[in-house]
RNA sequence: GGAAAGAUGCCGGAGUGGUUGAACGGGACGGUCUCGAAAACCGUUUCCCGAUGGAAAUCGGGACGAGGGUUCGAAUCCCUCUCUUUCCGCCA
């Protein structure tokens, strides 16, 4: 949610900015400041009446003391008409607050300087290009007829215990999702993210605090009977870890790091992209989490983006890295770096993290604040990565390794897995 | 799932209708003392909204789990909800 006080400071400035994300309902900035007006005068009315209710109310109790009944009488009935005149007020009050606060969760971050003109994925900034594309030799698989010939994921038994796009993973296929989950972990904790297991499912204001709700209900999956909603991604239960709460200068940055399994509706995707492990309901997923200092959060994004791409080198897998464009980022952030590595028989680049600055969008909406050297509580920056998604990550390291003798794991696996390569 | 108790500031913990934003203790911070530290002593320590002001600040309103209600007045009384603890049941 973006702070009120940068709006009020610069509206026509806002407006321009989300005008590069392809934002159409500039109105919505007007309304707000209308609201916020409304609702300043609203307050000072309401504030003037309750501030005489107040000292009437305490003349009475010390008029009761002295005995004086027939005037503490009267002054009752003064304040009774008082709080008559109140309650219209009142409900104005809240009114326009509620409305406000409507409004404004429907604005979406501003995107910052960095961020590149466009409107579409091909607008997107390629920022560098690591690893070589390995020259497949000839009859080279795509990754689900090896997954498939290896018997490591069964998607059609998945299907039959839940539904499509619930891969069941099995035998080395089972074993080397736990090994990348372990080792993405251990990666993660040395670079001194701590490391949580939380939650997999989270109430409404939980889902709220990080931007899924209100408008995005239709991409989780919701307990009725409870009111819960299945995590997206970790992000979720992580970043509200500090929700409602003053953080002292000296704790930051906080750095979180957790694996979970991902669910997405994914509603409204079908298509050439669902196949094999491209587009699943469940998925595995180790997320980072940082909550930092405002002023410091464009070099901890920076930070951030070259944590995952180490890790993604460590795989030996071809990658490139997206500076997303004004069109193509999401709501809640300011700034957005995708990873994606190539997955050589399908001649696709796949999405395997996405590395944002939300900047005080989220922690506007949690209320995560830190002390200031000058004792005055200001909002933290949060920003959060994936390190890393799992099944596209397993996609190219089948596809861009297969061999007669097996598909071949990159060093850094191999005391996970048990083996230098993932044979039948 | 059943029963009972409870939810107060950074923490512990008082407070059962009228200067209680909140006693008391602890912690943290600042100061005195000290070569330095400890101890002791003194002091400071919640947050949100609004008005005036350049700012420091001053003033007003709100917040004692959340939301409603009673009352001139609520941390204190009533209702609903949430959560915590203990006991019973069930159970990985």
């Amino acid at each position: 949610m973006l702070q009120l006080q940068i709006i009020r400071q610069d509206r026509d400035g806002v407006k321009k900015r989300l005008a590069v994300k392809y934002f159409a309902e500039l109105g919505v900035v007007d309304k707000v400041l209308e609201l916020d007006d409304q609702r300043k005068k609203l307050q000072l009315e309401f504030d003037n009446i309750q501030a005489k209710i107040n000292t009437s109310s305490k003349e009475i109790g010390q008029l009761m003391a002295k005995g004086e009944k027939e005037n503490a009488e009267r002054l009752k009935q003064q304040v009774t008409s008082l709080k008559a005149s109140l309650q219209p007020i009142n409900n104005k009050l809240s009114e326009t607050e509620r409305e406000l606060q409507n409004e404004l969760v429907k604005l979406p971050n501003l995107p910052s300087q960095k961020v590149p003109l466009g409107k579409t994925p091909e607008d997107n900034v390629i920022i560098r290009e690591g690893g070589n594309k390995p020259k497949l030799p000839a009859g080279a698989k795509p990754h689900w007829e090896l997954i498939k010939q290896y018997d490591i994921v069964d998607f059609e038994t998945g299907a039959k215990i839940t539904g499509s796009g619930f891969p069941l993973y099995k035998g080395k296929g089972a074993k080397l999702q736990r090994a990348l989950i372990q080792y993405f972990l251990d990666y993660n904790t040395a670079a001194g993210y701590t490391e949580y297991l939380p939650p997999f499912m989270v109430n409404e204001t939980t889902a709220f605090g990080t931007g899924q709700l209100p408008d995005k209900e239709g991409q989780m999956y919701y307990m009725q009977t409870d009111n819960f909603y299945m995590i997206p991604t970790s992000e979720v239960p992580l970043t509200n870890i500090y929700r409602d709460e003053i953080l002292k200068d000296a704790d930051l940055p906080m750095k979180l790091t957790a694996y979970s399994p991902c669910f997405r509706r994914e509603a409204g995707s079908f298509g050439k992209d669902v196949r094999g492990l491209n587009r699943v309901h469940q998925f595995e997923k180790v997320e980072i989490v940082q909550i930092v200092h405002p002023d410091t959060s464009y070099e901890t994004h920076e930070e951030m983006v070259d944590h995952v791409e180490k890790l993604v080198q460590s795989l030996d897998l071809p990658y490139r890295i997206l500076n997303l464009c004004g069109g193509d980022m999401s709501f809640a952030s300011a700034l957005t770096y995708d990873f994606e590595v190539y997955s050589a028989a399908q001649d696709k680049w796949l999405e395997v993290s996405s590395v944002s600055n939300f900047e005080t969008f989220q922690t506007n909406r949690m209320k995560i604040r830190f002390k200031d050297t000058n004792g005055k509580s200001q909002l933290v920056h949060s920003l959060n990565g994936s390190s890393l998604a799992l099944p596209r990550i397993l996609a190219c390291l089948l596809e861009n390794n297969q061999s007669d003798e097996g598909i071949k794991l990159p060093l850094i696996l191999h005391p996970y897995f048990g083996d230098s390569m993932l044979r039948n």
